[in-house]
DNA sequence: GTGGTCTAGACCACT
DNA sequence: GTGGTCTAGACCACC
């Protein structure tokens, strides 16, 4: 796991995504229980208070839920799920079309380099 | 600038990989001299001699050279800086297909989706 | 050992040259393993650091590879060792040729002198 | 000049070695004189006592006399300085031999080698 | 224990 | 002023 965590961004917000990246990339499966905030903090090696600050973000985004006595939980709602890989997906190839035409390439020799990477990966 | 180090990755690395964006973006253009190693030390918030163990990997490189006292320069042989280009855009879109692949998309749907992201952007 | 260094020229290519002619004269062999960074820097004289250097750059040249937690190893590639061996005799052979030159000895004084020599070993 | 003095050999001797080289390319011709001891002491970096021991060794081996009040000079003894010169390439030569010996080279290989030196040179 | 990285601070040659 | 080298001393990850 890369809690790999980055300066200027809040802490919060880093964890948020990813926890989102856990569970797109299949590490937390929908209807999953999550392990404990504390644990997730000490993995994370944050303090808890950020780690359940996080987790309350999420919740509100309607991506984990909270049986009270219980723990928490992926949602099942698959519509969300799939948005949320649109979202994530979205912003990784906005992030790469950036990088590269600060680089000086424009959309077509991008599109180009792509299709060639991926078909001859 | 965005001097925003990371941990893991040993600096000079990620302070090379800084500097040879900003020759790609055009921020030191073919020729352009370098600020001294101790101005971009201090920029960077580094120590000198680290700055100086980037400078001279780039150097090793290829991309920029030397001239003992008057400074650094950006090369200006064109087919080099082109195949940096290539290579940092190959690592840019590797990266993508990673992140995307891990989120259990396959490749005709990156393919799709970045189509989509460009033609609509 | 004559780790007996001289002025003017830096230290750690000083160190390259005796670690190349150690290797050469069969001190290290092919495979062997090198003693840490730390214990040549004592027997030199040195700091690590530049010990580190000069171990760095013979990597770079190929002539040693590193082991990461279990040390550093002379190449196997007999290639390699053959080609160092000859620049190193050629450098050797062009430094007596300036030297008996700037005496005033001719090209066929010289390979006379040396014939001499050898024959009457 | 090379004034670069090493280390576990006698100053002097080194001395006389840099001028014996000085008066054999050229620099100090025969009957030539010298600089005062003083002179030479401080080109040098070295005590004039250090320098003077040297001069007197060089006297005894009969390379420099001296005239008590004009100073010292290049022997004008033609059969002298070609000995010398005999001695000196003899030196040179044995040095090489023995370094590519320890590398490994044997006779043949050495003789061939400095041909082709010589030659392609 | 190993190699590797980093900092702080210094000195050098060059021009 | 420039790049380059060097030292002293520290910390890290890996096994």
């Amino acid at each position: 796991m890369g809690w790999n965590l980055d300066a200027d961004k809040p802490i919060y917000l880093q964890l948020m995504e990813y926890i989102q990246q856990d569970i797109l990339s299949g590490r937390y499966k929908s209807g999953d229980k999550f392990p404990s905030v504390r644990e997730l903090a000490i993995e994370a090696g944050v303090n808890p208070n950020t780690m359940q600050k996080a987790l309350a973000e999420l919740e509100r985004e309607g991506i984990v839920y909270t049986m009270r006595t219980s723990g928490r939980f992926v949602t099942e709602d698959q519509d969300m799920l799939k948005k949320l890989k649109k979202e994530r997906a979205g912003s990784y190839i906005q992030e790469l079309i950036d990088n590269l035409m600060k680089m000086g390439l424009d959309k077509k020799e991008i599109l180009a380099f792509v299709e060639a990477m991926i078909e001859g990966d």
